[in-house]
DNA sequence: GCCAACGTTGGC
DNA sequence: GCCAACGTTGGC
């Protein structure tokens, strides 16, 4: 079982639209990042758990946890002509870009961005990286756990 | 809205 | 295979 950190601009998809609907898989479309493509098709199984993160916002940082609730298909997106995803090099018998669902767990207070800088122990979390913009990360799992364990508090 | 950093594209 | 140009990301 592997850990890992999902960012989303909360006007796209928030913690608190998951908690909404919180029997509902939502399926992660619109990756189109290799790396990012590779850790879903490659390292992600069902029962992984990933900490939610909000970007491109007013309080950015970690706001709750998701589970992951697929293996990966072929991200349906790339295949609709006009689409904001729509992409032209990909075809059903080679998809280019992959999709998970994935299913809401809990939501926690939240943990700004500052108070992850702030904490040395994090120091190798992947987001904090100078220039890092990849929306799918790997996490430790000590640090997976402490931050589950602030997000309680 | 700015801008640094990064990824992708495409001409050569 | 190089690398300049371009587009995107994302914190501020």
């Amino acid at each position: 079982m592997r850990y890992w950190l999902m960012k989303s601009e909360p006007h796209d998809v928030s913690i608190d639209d998951l908690a909404a609907r919180p029997d509902h898989p939502v399926a992660w479309t619109g990756v189109r990042n290799y790396q990012a493509r590779n850790f879903m098709r490659d390292q992600m199984a069902i029962g992984d758990l990933a900490l939610f993160y909000h970007s491109g916002c007013k309080e950015i940082g970690v706001v709750g946890v998701v589970e992951i609730a697929s293996n990966a298909y072929p991200d349906p997106t790339q295949f609709i002509p006009g689409a904001y995803y729509f992409d032209p090099k990909a075809t059903q018998e080679t998809p280019r870009w992959f999709s998970v669902d994935i299913r809401f767990v809990s939501k926690g207070t939240l943990i700004p961005m500052a108070a992850l800088r702030a904490e040395p122990d994090l120091a190798e979390l992947r987001i904090l990286a100078k220039g890092s913009r990849l929306s799918i990360t790997p996490v430790e799992r000590a640090d997976f756990l402490l931050l589950q364990k602030w997000l309680a508090e």
